[in-house]
DNA sequence: TAGATTGTTAATCGATTAACAATC
DNA sequence: TAGATTGTTAATCGATTAACAATC
């Protein structure tokens, strides 16, 4: 399946960047940009900034550029980003524990909503004001809040079971930390951290001394 | 700028995959596998596999499918993973810290060789083994050990001068983690791993009730 | 008005997929 | 030999870039 029209994801992928970028720009004061200095910023061409807008609306002015904070706004909204989505954290390694104590996720949008770990020795135990949970909690709480959003943090070996619990209890966008491809059925989003994958293959050029500036490549 | 020839940078971003499977193919002790067999597993078809492939040489048999240790060692070997990488870790917070201890990286060629911090509260600090030091010894030891490879997890506002000292010292590829798109010259290579960025991504779709099952996005 | 910059169309570029001869 | 699967070429698809009329 893949969706029936709007913007390519790519396009949806960027978007954010975009967002972030402005409000960088509003922090500094400044409240016009054209998409050459936005561009600039990000390593993204003015073309591409104003093709991907062009998918969502209007929101320039010829000859005088982008109202910052109005066009942050409007991407905020396109992305979802005027309501708080809760999250279920399942996973409270190392990693996990540091995704729970990141501040950049509340200030964005994100709220984590729970932490989930299956291991007993770990429930009960209070991480920046909340309680991990058994798993089993997670499901009931996902079924009783109406979370959609959940972020794995678990060992590869149970990502899949994990994964699969999560979508039967209503997940329907996952963002996995696991170094392992999650087999999820038609209409559930999965998206993945691969630390170990992107540095592998920058030991490619290295070995090699190819020099780079990878440029256009948000996020990756 | 942009390399002289070669294989597409998204087709090096998807080996390091083909690699990880190709050892959890092994784990479970299948010694031989078809580029269909293998692209079920991670979600991206047979012929993009056997494309990519091709950019490197001739790896499989006719009528057969692949030897699985021998491609995995082949591949390994295309990416410089004969070799184990020296990785300097620079900002030692919460996520810093899970970096360090996490496992994932020593089994796979990394080796963080040293753990920076600018706070002088934090130097000296013990994690796994390893002690804290100043990023003034940072690039000292960069210089000194030809470390080519940094992870940045440092505050966003912090993250551009880290990475010029770092580029100055000598690194050529950066992790960066913090949320801000980094200007490196010309011969440096700098990847990201923003969740934020991807969150807000998925809650687009999530917002307007968009099902989907993103295949093919290694990464991401 | 002149200069700047948008939104959009068309051209280009690059990546994915399909198809198949070669061959194990 | 018959069946399966590779490596590769050609076709398709999609994304990026260039260019420019519209217009602030």
């Amino acid at each position: 399946m893949d969706r029936m029209e709007g913007p390519p994801d790519v396009v949806v992928r960027r978007l954010p960047l975009y967002a972030r970028s402005l409000r960088y720009l509003l922090q500094e004061g400044i409240e016009s940009v054209s998409s050459q200095e936005l561009g600039d910023r990000i390593n993204v061409t003015a073309a591409q900034i104003r093709k991907d807008l062009s998918y969502f609306g209007e929101f320039g002015k010829q000859g005088i550029g982008y109202d910052v904070r109005k066009l942050l706004q409007q991407i905020e909204d396109i992305l979802g980003l005027t309501q708080e989505w809760p999250v279920a954290l399942i996973g409270i390694g190392h990693l996990g524990e540091a995704i729970a104590r990141y501040e950049g996720f509340r200030q964005q949008g994100i709220r984590i909503a729970g932490l989930f770990d299956s291991n007993p020795a770990k429930i009960g135990k209070v991480i920046d004001g909340m309680t991990i949970q058994s798993f089993e909690e997670a499901e009931r709480v996902i079924r009783e809040q109406g979370i959609r959003l959940a972020i794995i943090a678990v060992p590869a070996r149970s990502a899949q079971e994990v994964a699969d619990r999560l979508v039967m209890a209503g997940v329907r966008a996952i963002l996995s930390y696991a170094p392992t491809v999650l087999q999820v059925p038609e209409g559930v989003w999965v998206r993945y951290i691969d630390p170990v994958a992107i540095l592998h293959s920058m030991t490619y050029y290295l070995a090699r001394d190819i020099a780079g500036v990878r440029h256009n490549n948000p996020e990756t």
